[in-house]
DNA sequence: AACATGGGTTCCAAAAGAGAACCTGTCAAG
DNA sequence: CTTGACAGGTTCTCTTTTGGAACCCATGTT
């Protein structure tokens, strides 16, 4: 199976997969969500081949998950910013970042702290049921075909994770 | 820079990502999360080529995420499970395909629908602040600088995202 | 003896990545 | 009016990683 075909798959895991699914694509978004937008920032913070990010760009600009403004005329510049699209994947990037810093956090302690604006404590976000507010893990979700579900996303739930 | 490079970033998301930052590894973790065990049901069920599943599931087995148990003798035979930090990844996992459903879903609806088993409802997961309670956006959290902080960390938040 | 099963490993060709050099407008300095 | 700098790419070659198929091996079954 190639790259492209993912985002025919009928998994909403999979299509994501084939937007961000991608170690560099998953970089650049961190330094966006940093505050960086420019080619040459996310070039020297990264360490990116400068043809993988060209690259990179515009994929997710196709995308719709970055959009690309004219920020000075004559010579003219050009800079990334996240989307609303773009913006939304916060919560994935918060999850994944959560993990590394439970699992994989040097001796010193966690490089970046995260303050909730709202209330003004450093903070992690917690998964909660949309329908009754309780916490959330693997071990209390089930899952099972929706409407949009075929023969191939089956067979589910054969037994417990 | 190279793969091997980003578990010594002074990052969560790059030392996460050295572990699942790979689009394999998430679709073998799609399908473990989906209650598969087995080399063969990975390999049928994501027509990866086997000797990068192999190569993947070692990885995966390496970092701790799955662990490999043997579920009968002569013939012997293994299988592959998610270990508590590999549960963990749920979160994770539960974000990124909620953007999916979101932004790339197809015209018949969602192919699986997830249910609280607490509630009993179709469930998404909502992040919210660990601290307050109150739903967590990428709008309402800033970032600083943390006790494993160093130069390569920052700059932060020169602007807002 | 022949074939099936599960879980791999090996081989080759094709694709993607790393790293460096080069290109294109525009402006500023000498 | 030539030289250099800056931002944002593109092109080049070389290495690494995939995709796809074939092969291996210990058991068990017909």
């Amino acid at each position: 199976m190639r790259w492209e075909d993912l985002e025919s798959e009928n998994c909403s895991l999979a299509r994501a997969l084939s937007v961000v699914g991608d170690r560099w694509t998953l970089m650049v978004l961190r330094e966006c969500f940093l505050g960086q937008r420019r080619f040459e920032e996310f070039e020297a913070r990264l360490g990116i081949a400068r043809h993988v990010l060209a690259d990179r760009l515009k994929k997710l600009t196709d995308a719709g998950v970055l959009s690309k403004n004219v920020y000075r005329e004559r010579p003219r510049r050009e800079e990334y910013r996240l989307t609303e699209k773009g913006l939304d994947l916060h919560a994935a990037m918060l999850a994944l970042i959560q993990w590394g810093d439970k699992y994989m956090a040097g001796e010193q302690g966690l490089p970046i702290e995260r303050v909730h604006k709202g209330c003004g404590h450093v903070m992690e976000a917690l998964p909660v049921c949309s329908e009754c507010g309780e916490p959330v893990t693997a071990r209390d979700v089930t899952v099972r075909p929706g409407p949009g579900a075929n023969k191939d996303t089956l067979p589910l739930q054969r037994r417990n994770a």
